[in-house]
DNA sequence: CTATTTATTTAGATAAGTCTAAATTTAATT
DNA sequence: AATTAAATTTAGACTTATCTAAATAAATAG
């Protein structure tokens, strides 16, 4: 019923790297960022196929289960709710704030969690914006506006789209504004509400017809 | 500089078990205490020993060293500023406190446990009344009391004697009422202010000029 | 399509912590 | 003091998580 430091690392690592693809998380990848070698990640792997806590066939890359999933995604939970105690009643700084709530992430009390979760009464995003999944597992639905009503100098992503016409889908491809794509959004300007924003290696101007067709998170 | 859970166990049960008496403190004690087999304690007290942790000589059971000592009072702190997280500010109940905290000790964050402890506000006694040590590992003077002056029915212990002469120590001693002796205070009789303590396995009448020398806990 | 590079897995070794069973030391009893 | 009983330690084995080095599979290049 209860599993070691390092499975719940592991576990966590598959669902963060799970998120960018759709296809199986790689050895390698993982044995990147837990620090560790690849041989390490095989063997340890192999253990969590066998729990039934990821999905594994060889060189394919691992997925996790439904149930790896629920342990993954709990872990997540506890270590954003310690971070909004960390940050906001115990007066931490941002940085300083991240290992301890990796500690304090895998202590294993519902009881404890449930009640930190009321203390705090029940956040919904931690203070770096991340979302706090509900104790059935359950993500908030994310904060978003329309584009074209968000505040200059606010760094953001696209949430979504009101307009799937398919020219306007292939407009925004070109432009590279795909679902998920960060900017920060530079100016707007008043007399055609049109606006400007800036992508990682561009800087580009929307039209108001396009940017109150997207939604950003704020 | 840090060490596993399991050590820092070991150190904690072989401070408290040293509390009993000045001996060193035996390997079957220390097996029931930790739940393991009395083999376990012999191979982790080499290591301890190795580490600089415990003085050791074979079959004559271990002490702290100065640095041993400071890491399991250090794990007390910890243990007992939880325990008043816990129960003021979580809501917890008194039994299902001890486990958790039984984990959150071993959270190794020096800054997280003196923010905690400002967050507490400085607490020198554990809701249990378990005094707290502070961060240099100095306990706080125990609260006492004139024997005369304590109410009825409490449990206590021999904290310190007014009176320094031979005869009344040495009366004290042929009652059994040495330092920390611990009893019961079952009555006061007001008409000439005895009173009379329940030790282990005999009940005993003071006079109120015995009482009123001896200081205990409250 | 074969050769080479890269990713992944296997084999064998190591360290921490534990266990059972056997050996040894200390304590208790006659 | 000798013998039995109890406590303690050692020897050897097991598990978890890790590593290095070697083997194998997949991807890439020519």
């Amino acid at each position: 019923m209860s599993h070691s430091f390092t499975e719940e690392n592991y576990l966590k690592a598959i669902y963060k790297l799970s998120g960018k693809s759709d296809k199986g998380v790689s050895t390698n990848s993982l044995a990147e960022r837990l620090e560790t070698k690849a041989s390490s990640v095989s063997d340890m792997i192999k253990k969590l196929a066998n729990k039934k806590l990821v999905d594994y066939k060889k060189y394919q890359g691992v997925t996790l289960t439904k149930k790896g999933q629920k342990i993954a995604i709990n872990i997540i939970r506890k270590h954003r709710l310690w971070e909004v105690f960390l940050l906001e009643h115990l007066g931490f700084g941002g940085a300083e704030v991240h290992e301890v709530a990796e500690e304090l992430e895998h202590i294993n009390s519902p009881e404890l969690v449930e009640r930190l979760d009321k203390f705090l009464g029940y956040p919904k995003y931690d203070p770096h914006g991340g979302p706090i999944p509900d104790n059935k597992g359950v993500f908030p639905a994310p904060a978003r506006v329309r584009l074209d009503e968000l505040e200059t100098g606010k760094k953001t992503k696209v949430m979504g789209i009101a307009e799937h016409s398919d020219a306007f889908l292939a407009h925004l491809k070109k432009l590279g504004l795909e679902l998920g794509q960060e900017f920060i959004l530079k100016e707007r300007f008043d007399f055609d509400h049109s606006v400007e924003i800036e992508l990682k290696n561009k800087t580009i101007q929307l039209s108001h017809d396009v940017a109150k067709n997207i939604f950003v998170a704020y």
